[in-house]
DNA sequence: AACTATTTTTAGTCTACCCTAAAAAATAAT
DNA sequence: ATTATTTTTTAGGGTAGACTAAAAATAGTT
């Protein structure tokens, strides 16, 4: 395994490639290489059987593909966990650094971290840490858009791009916050928040494809 | 800069580069690589200017390189602090990992663990840790040895390979550990060391080498 | 000084990972 | 249904970093 086979497997473990194929086109896009070197990179996981391929459709992982997804997200995981909570990084910087320690993490490493930062079972933006033998908890969290006015809900996870965190960092919203979803302006239009002492917040339509809440009663 | 430029540079640089030629030949004893991989590399960082080269001689760092090789151990030595002290690895433990992480490791990362760590001088085997801008502390320390019988010291540090660290477990020696140096057998024999306590050791010639120590007045 | 052994370099190969340009297949539009 | 567009694949090439085998240079020995 090389660090670049890792985050080629990560980047379609990303795209949905649990459980639907992903196309060339997509990978592309995520990894910022070009068309050819996506064939030439499925040939090679293909060859060790960490994918399966439809021709012109896309891949999917396999088990094997799957387990090393999980694995370098546990990593992953685990050293964002580190960086924000012992060397005092934002919830936005922890994403670069961690991807490169992700990759020369022994086993042992990232044993002795876990236990030294007391078996953390998320991530600084509410990821769930999978466990060492590759599986992952069982975490109940509804993307935003699906809830409806009125629900009552704690903000239980974001996603972990750079400038989306920036932007929930300016609108206050973080992780374990509670509020009740006061309106949806319809034709894909923004989500009104309200928290309990009245502080309403707005969220573009888009955004709300990446908060997921754990809806309360 | 790739790891395995870094490495290279820091094989030169332990292999005594930063004076000295260093020849082929104990750059592929160090590094397990054939001589046309080094005479290869070689021609790779002549051109970027990180090593002097003497045809059918050897090489030897320039400035710039003896930068980078200071600014890696910074790297190295401030991850085997923190795995030693807060992972609680054993000090023959914690090289290979912090091998791995040197490569991977952003100025800013280093400086937080610095401080996290508050600032340590030295890592687990004594080595002296370079400053942020690539100068090295003075430290005052001799070879065991260079010793004469009657002197009494202090261990200050001792060499990192693996085994030897083991060997110095089992004979008990470590870091700060004081002793008088009671004999020296002729003929590159062993060395015996005493402690106040009446605890001898007997160390052989060659380990005398590998070891550092602080002469006590 | 000549021969031998060692070390370094050169020449030619290989794999991983990336590229561009062109061909082939799939999808969308008329 | 045919054409146009998009996507994927193939073909050919580049660089980093490794290798073996053979040639060249140095060092050691008689």
């Amino acid at each position: 395994m090389t660090p670049n086979k890792e985050d080629f497997i990560k980047a379609i473990f990303e795209l949905g490639g649990k459980e639907k194929v992903v196309t060339n086109k997509d990978l592309v896009r995520m990894l910022s290489i070009s068309a050819a070197s996506v064939t030439d990179m499925n040939t090679r996981l293909l060859k060790e059987e960490l994918i399966t391929h439809l021709p012109y459709q896309g891949v999917m992982l396999t088990e094997k593909g799957l387990l090393i997804a999980n694995q370098l997200t546990r990593k992953h995981r685990i050293w964002e966990v580190f960086l924000a909570e012992k060397l005092g990084y934002d919830w936005n910087e922890v994403h670069a650094d961690a991807d490169l320690l992700e990759h020369v993490s022994s086993d042992l490493l990232i044993e002795r971290l876990n236990i030294f930062l007391d078996e953390p079972t998320f991530d600084p933006h509410g990821g769930v840490i999978p466990n060492q033998d590759g599986t992952v908890p069982e975490i109940h969290s509804t993307p935003l858009i699906e809830c409806k006015v009125g629900d009552r809900f704690k903000i239980q996870e974001v996603d972990d791009q750079e400038d989306f965190l920036e932007y929930l960092l300016y609108k206050k919203v973080h992780l374990g916050k509670e509020y009740t979803l006061a309106e949806i302006e319809p034709y894909d239009g923004p989500l009104t928040l309200e928290t309990s002492a009245g502080e309403k917040t707005v969220i573009g339509h888009k955004a709300a494809f990446k908060i997921f809440v754990d809806i309360i009663e």
